[in-house]
RNA sequence: GGAGAAAUGGCAGAGUGGUCGAAUGCGGCGGUCUUGAAAACCGUUGAAGGUCAAACUUCCGGGGGUUCGAAUCCCUCUUUCUCCGCCA
């Protein structure tokens, strides 16, 4: 969510920057602006309202203390009018705020000055490269065969117990993910990085603040008789930690990581994408947040990125980065890069990670704020990404090391998985 | 799941209809004293809207109601605690 004086001040370059994602904001600022000036007016007149009525309560008070009942009776008759309006215009005000809010939140984030004109994936902006693409035999395999072969993934398992998308992971399959966690888990450590356990569940608050409620609600599983969403990233929970917090300058910045499991309902997938690992509606993710002051957030976003980089090095896998375009970035994003990795059997680029700044745009709706250094309340930002999502992952390796022998641990995993080869 | 109790400022904790945005203590910040620190003493210390600044308004877990007037009374939801039941 967008601020609204930032909004009024500059309205023009708003509506310039929102239009790099493709999005035409001249009427619904304009809209915006109306609906806040009426919003302070009825406020003022409410405002002036309530002080008179309050003003004659104390003095009706006085007027019984001092043992003048009938005169106080005649100033209660008095405030019934004034009562009255004043009902009406709390209402009017109410549901001003109410249309306001609404408005506010069709708004996406402003774009990083960075973030390239686009239409489309097909606009981004790759911006490095790395590692050798590896060149594979004429029978390679793409994971979800080799997943058969040596009887480490189950789908077929999945769509009887649970459904489409609902792998089991079996043996060696499964402790080569149990690996992949820990491995994720103590790099972040590593890098200085809180380990958390959140709930898989939250709530609507929750899912509103960092942005998938309300434009993804159809995005997210939803148990409707307690209102709980199951989560589609830990980004939710993680984030909304902070929600309604007030920070100090010094508790900058905060990391937190988690593992979680992820739930998404990827309504209206098909084809050759949803094929084997490459979209699950669970799947296992290690996720990293920061919570920045306003002043370091690109900078962490590039350290972020960074240390994304350094995961896929280790683990030896070709990939790229690439810099979303305005139409390709979220709602919520400044600015996004995603990693992806080559599928060597699938002959593909897979996204793996995605690492944001959502600059204040959560934290004005979860009202994430820090008391800066001149004692002024100021939003924080919000940084994430994704170190690592495993499926994507586990099937580029599992694909791109595939030998006669069996299939290749890379070296940084094998003291995580007590094996070096999936046979 | 059943019965009961509770929710107040950073924390502890008073406040059961008007002068309460809220006593007091602790903590924080500023100062006096000190070579420095501690102690002691003095002052200050919530948030949002609004304004050039003020005035003013709102907020005592959330929502609704009663009343001229609500932290205080009523309804409801949430959370916490105690007891009972069930249970990994």
């Amino acid at each position: 969510m967008l601020q609204i004086n930032l909004i009024k001040n500059n309205k023009a370059e708003v509506i310039r920057l929102l239009a790099v994602k493709n999005f035409d904001a001249s009427d619904l600022i304009e809209k915006i602006i109306q609906l806040d000036d009426r919003r302070k007016e009825t406020k003022k007149m409410l405002d002036e309202q309530l002080a008179s009525s309050n003003k004659m309560a104390k003095e009706i008070g006085q007027l019984f203390k001092t043992g003048n009942a009938q005169e106080a009776n005649l100033l209660k008759e008095q405030t019934a009018a004034l009562k009255q309006s004043s009902k009406k215009l709390s209402e009017e005000l109410g549901s001003i705020v109410k249309t306001l809010s609404e408005a506010v939140i069709e708004l996406p984030n402003i774009p990083h000055p960075s973030v390239p004109e686009g239409k489309s994936e097909k606009d981004n902006e790759m911006i490095f490269e790395e590692g050798t693409v590896p060149v594979l035999e004429n029978n390679a395999k793409p994971h979800w065969e080799l997943a058969k072969e040596y009887d480490i993934i189950d789908f077929d398992l999945g769509s009887k117990v649970t459904g489409a998308g609902f792998p089991f992971y079996k043996g060696k399959g499964a402790r080569f993910q149990r690996a992949l966690i820990n491995f994720f888990l103590n790099e972040a450590l590593e890098r200085g990085y809180t380990e958390i356990q959140p709930p898989l569940f939250v709530n609507e608050d929750s899912a509103y603040g960092t942005g998938q409620l309300p434009d993804k609600e159809g995005q997210m599983y939803h148990i409707t008789e307690d209102n709980f969403y199951l989560i589609p990233t830990s980004e939710v929970p993680l984030t909304n930690i902070y929600r309604q917090v007030t920070l100090k300058e010094g508790d900058f910045p905060i990391m937190n990581a988690a593992y979680s499991s992820c739930f998404r309902r990827e309504a209206g997938s098909y084809g050759k994408d949803v094929r084997g690992l490459n979209r699950l509606h669970q799947f296992d993710k290690v996720e990293i947040v920061q919570i920045q002051h306003p002043d370091k957030s690109y900078e962490t976003l590039e350290v972020m990125k960074d240390y994304v980089a350094s995961l896929l090095r280790k683990l030896e896998l070709p990939f790229r980065i690439i810099r979303l375009c305005g139409g390709d970035l979220s709602f919520t994003s400044a600015l996004t890069y995603d990693f992806e990795v080559y599928s060597a059997a699938q002959r593909m680029w897979l996204e793996v990670s995605s690492v944001s700044n959502f600059e204040s745009f959560q934290a004005n709706r979860m009202k994430l704020r820090f008391k800066a250094k001149d004692g002024k309340t100021q939003l924080a930002h919000t940084l994430n990404g994704s170190a690592l999502a495993l499926p994507r992952i586990v099937a580029a390796l599992l694909e791109n090391n595939q030998t006669f022998d069996g299939i290749k641990i890379p070296r940084v995993l094998q003291s995580y998985t007590g094996f070096e080869l999936i046979n």
